[in-house]
Order: C-alpha cells, then structure tokens, then sequence
DNA sequence: ACCGTCAATTGACATTGTCAACTGTTACGT
DNA sequence: ACGTAACAGTTGACAATGTCAATTGACGGT
C-alpha cells in the first residue's frame, strides 16, 4: 500500500481524524486529547496523524473548523424547523440553539474558541467558517435593518448579539455563572436587553 | 536553614511565586508558562514550588486570583480617579477600565477565566475574589436601583453586564473580532445597547 | 551531644510532541 | 521482467514537562 492518496482520500482520512478527535475531547477534555491516543482510538500507528497535519496545532484548527460547522449546522436547522417566521423569532431562536450547542457541548465550544497565541493570526479556512456561522443571525438582521426596526447596521449588532452570547457561554461553561436558574435568568435578562437595545423604540 | 516557616513567610513565598508566574506568562504566553521554568526564573530549585502549591493547576488558581485582584485594582483605581460621580457614568469608566485591562494584559485575563474541567467547581478563595471584583460595578449599579431608574435589579443586570463585556474582550483577545476600528465600534454599540436597555426608557 | 522535624535538592520515571531513520509497496521507464 | 524512485506508514530516539521518591542538611529541644 504505497501509492500517492488522492486528494479525496486525503479528505476523507482528515475527516476521519478530526472525528475521532472530538469524539476524545468530548469524552476527556481537552488534557484528554493526545496525538498518542488519537491515533490508538482511530487505530493507525503513532505518527500517522502527521501525514495528513502539520503539527498538532495544525489538527486543533481542523477541529475547531469542524465544531463551527456543527454549530452552525445546529442554528440553521433550529431556525428552519421553527414555526416562527418572523426575523425577530429567528433571531431568538438562533440565539438560543447557539447557546444550547454551547452548553451541550462545552470542550468542543472551548476548543473552538480556544486561546491562541497573541498575534496569531486566523487562517482563512477558519475564518470563512466564522463568516458562515455568523450568517445564520446576519440575515435575519439584515432583513429587519431593511424594514427599518433597527438601531444600527446588522453587521454592527451581529457582533454585539455575539459577544454577548460568547461571553453568556464562556462564564458558564467554567462554572462561574451559577446554578441553571441564574443561568436561565441571566440568559432572559439577556434577551431582552439585547431586544430593547436593538429594536427602534416604537417595536 | 530548617526551621518551620512562618505562616508570614509562607504566604510571601507563594506570593513571590505567583507574581514570577504572571510575569512569565505575560512574556512567554500560556504555554511558556512552567513550573520548571518558574522555579529557575524565582531562582529556587525545581522542586521547591511543590513545597507551596499542591500541583500546577494549584499554582494557577493562585496566579486566577492574584489577576482578578489586580483587575479588581485597576477598575477600582479608573472609577475613583473620575470625575464624574453619577452611577451611570461610574458604570460606564469600570466597564471601559475592565476592557483596557483584558486588552492590556490578554494572558493574564486568559488565565483568570481559564477552562477548567466540566464539573470541576471553582474553589472558595475564587469565589471571594470574583465576588470582590463584581461589586466594583454592583455598588453603582445598586444605588441606581434604589434610585429606580433601572428595569431589574442590579444583581441580574451585572451578569449581563459582565458577559458582554467578556466576550467581547475574549473574542478580541482571540483576533475573532478584526481590527481597533471595528473593536471600538463593538464596544461602542455595546454600550448603547446595554444602557438602552439598562435604563428605564424615561432616562 | 543526639535525634527528630522539616525545608530543600536531586534522581528517576511516565507522558507527550516531534524529528529522523527505516520498511515496504506501488507505479513507471527501460 | 526488472530496477528504481516516490511515497505511505512504522519504529526509534530525544527533549521537555509534571510529578513522586529518596536524599541531604540544618535547626531546636532534650
């Protein structure tokens, strides 16, 4: 078995890797995650992960791509099977499934986020993936910006709406928001601050 | 030497320790942080820093706490220094002396909220001092309860505060939100909204 | 003068990321 | 048909790191 892997192949084996992965930092944390056992668990030899990444750095990018991509999966799938329509609900609704993904899966929400070095820049397959995710809330916004219910621009507020719910999410995934009523109640507060802040006085 | 220390001398070891640690992680970032490195850049031995913290992770509850108390400083420090003294105007300098410090200091914040494990909870010492630094903003936000100019009480409306204004530091820290220009705008909007939606609308 | 206590150092080991050398197989030119 | 080059995959080796265990050495009370 030695002949050059197509680039389908290569896919395919990278996939594979990336799943294992987040299968492991599921089940053991972040610590839990070594190239050693990632190989054990995807059954290859020890160094094989390193002919389909650089480095492990390079294979956590891979990870983060693809836990963006289920989360951006888990809002847009929220959105299109809620009854609702009107881009308010949407707004919620996405809102909502993004901080359910985030509590459901809390190590994959911090690796995707995951602290990088200062001056470290995004690559640009990871911020595509950012841009996607942060469409399945910019639309919504965009169409109500149109109808004119909106204090600012929608690319303006789609940051605010998800900084707000990062930072809902981070404090709560290390354990310092308290117990799930705070959370739920801080989560409410949220909203309608958000709601009162971004809508024109007179919705 | 071998007697046994002084409870004084215990605390002014470890804090020694701790603010070598900070130093070293503000230089070297989160991975360069050591406990070998530590101990010769404390110029001990190797081994010493086990005489004072049970483990690494021991060590970096010390290094969260001496941060947040650092932090809490700073943002006591700016609201003292202002010249206003409307709440609304307190609020609005220890926001803005919260942010400059995690932007000034992005591994030390980094570490101060730091994944731990799931389930793993935040020791008492902690506590205190995230609940030392919260009522920095507590107490402005407090007085303008009682003044009833705000639309929920002032416990609820500082969670809110708080993890907005930590996600947006953590996602710049990140390079998630682009460059100063549209990090100023964000937390700009941030502003509005939360005062818009802080405020009763006759205010 | 002796001995226990305790601070402090050094030795040792397992884990991990990573590089380098090695093995074996496949495609291709002659 | 054969050898050779390219390439997938494996194993050996090493440095860095966290941490435990054994050792050393000084001090104070008896």
């Amino acid at each position: 078995m030695s002949k050059p892997l197509s680039d389908d192949e290569i896919d395919h084996r990278r996939s594979t890797l990336v799943a294992c992965a987040i299968t492991l930092l599921e089940e053991n944390g972040v610590d839990g995650l070594t190239l050693r056992k990632l190989a054990e668990a995807a059954g290859v030899s020890r160094q094989t992960p390193y002919l389909y990444f650089k480095d492990k750095s390079d294979l956590l990018d891979a990870v983060r791509i693809a836990g963006l991509t289920r989360l951006t999966q888990a809002t847009t799938a929220a959105v299109n099977q809620s009854e609702h329509d009107g881009y308010i609900e949407q707004l919620r609704v996405a809102g909502e499934a993004y901080v359910r993904f985030g509590l459901d899966h809390p190590t994959l929400y911090r690796m995707i986020y995951k602290p990088t070095k200062p001056e470290e820049t995004v690559s640009a397959e990871l911020q595509r993936a950012l841009d996607t995710n942060s469409s399945v809330t910019a639309a919504p916004m965009k169409a109500a910006f149109e109808d004119g219910i909106l204090v600012m621009p929608p690319e303006r507020l789609n940051q605010v709406f998800w900084a707000s719910l990062h930072g809902l999410i981070s404090l709560r995934n290390e354990g310092l928001i308290g117990d799930d009523e705070t959370f739920g109640q801080t989560l409410e507060d949220l909203e309608i601050i958000l709601a009162t802040g971004f809508l024109k006085s007179s919705h």
